[in-house]
DNA sequence: TGAAATATGAGCACTACTACCTATGGAAAT
DNA sequence: ATTTCCATAGGTAGTAGTGCTCATATTTCA
């Protein structure tokens, strides 16, 4: 049974590779290659097809963006994503989408048949050590950043941090730790002045970015 | 070569049946049995351990944070993840803290010993049934759910909710969109009045936590 | 012991979001 | 054709966080 395949990457050579490398299979047949997010999304509304393979980095809507869209008009879509970046965040962004493939680029060749396969049939599939490597090795940098940044700050400091993260307002961290509102304006003024920042929300923000709770 | 594991479980039945289950495998050994993460915490720093299999929904302590604080100590400690629950949020905060493996309790007499042994060489392994079911159904859901609320506020308010859930202020949002202050401020307090929301940067907090963005 | 860091507290000006009100013009619905 | 919804905008008040300065007690450490 032929499965046919929209594919999306922005580098012309890439895009011809990964189209041959998929046809090496008589049953996968690339119905579309689009050079852009916004330009596949468009394709995917004129076309019928099972699969769909999206780069992530591409100019004028990455292929994260694309995904949403695209599930959000058929949610049972398998779409999977390429990428040449081993960051953390895109793959969870991914997974949050519903994403159903997540090939680094550099095992594309061996993965990426067995990721349509298996995303057409409705099931997950994440390269392995890429994977497994991308969770270990972030998570343990992001535990070292957060350890340099509570370094920087001091105890009292940084329990007002975790407790700016749980959205707590400077009057209910006063009534809480019996200290006057002042002492936590204080800090707060302190704390962002040590972590360079500034404006409206910008502890509460920050706070939140680093994932502080 | 033997692997030395910690388990934990607050049903002492279902504890003692996992603990056969691994067992059954010659090179297998369930060193500590901890009944909450409290004491898995506990015996984990006083034992040595190739690998952590934890029960997610336990009293003093889950699972979850059991495994944040264990690869706090120990980065590279290969975690399993038990549960019943079909969830996203916590699948998703798994993967995040770093944990190696996410195993349904329905499924575990057959994926446990396969997990273990996938974590113990540091890569993941996540029950594929599971976990595709699982982010298919739940992202279809959340698109759902974040439809009603779409559905619910006007297009311009929609707007005015990305935009704030980007951190931008009434201000910026106004020059933006060339329109007043007033006009952002008489939106918010409509969105807000929809969403039932009141308090300070209730709104940002909506907007962060539905993942407007 | 003396200096530096930390935790505590206050005053004051400024800005931003919330909360309530009214009002007008246009678009959609009945 | 009239009502209802929406986007627009102004007024006024209250509350909370920021940005700054100053002061004092305690703790830490060199």
């Amino acid at each position: 049974m032929e499965i046919r395949l929209l594919i999306a990457d922005d580098h012309p050579i890439f895009l011809k590779g990964l189209k041959e490398v998929i046809e090496m299979d008589a049953d996968l047949k690339v119905i579309v290659s689009a050079k852009n997010g916004q330009e596949a999304l468009l394709s995917f509304q004129s076309h019928s097809v099972d699969v769909v393979v999206l780069d992530i980095d591409m100019p004028r809507m990455t292929g994260l963006e694309a995904a949403e869209k695209m599930l959000h008009i058929q949610p049972d879509l398998p779409i999977i994503i390429l990428t040449m970046h081993k960051e953390k965040a895109p793959f969870l962004k991914a997974l949050e989408i519903g994403v159903l493939g997540y090939v680094l680029k550099e095992n594309a060749v061996s993965d990426i048949v067995h990721a349509i396969y298996k995303a057409k049939d409705g099931e997950l599939y994440l390269s392995p050590e890429i994977s497994a490597y991308l969770l270990k090795k972030t998570s343990a940098l992001q535990r070292q950043s957060k350890n340099d940044l509570k370094a920087l700050l001091t105890p009292s400091e940084t329990h007002i941090m975790k407790m700016i993260s749980e959205y707590k307002s400077s009057k209910e961290i006063a009534d809480e730790l019996f200290i006057s509102e002042k002492t936590v304006s204080n800090h707060r003024m302190n704390i962002a002045k040590k972590l360079n920042l500034t404006g409206k929300n910008s502890l509460l923000r920050f706070a939140l970015e680093q994932r502080w709770g």
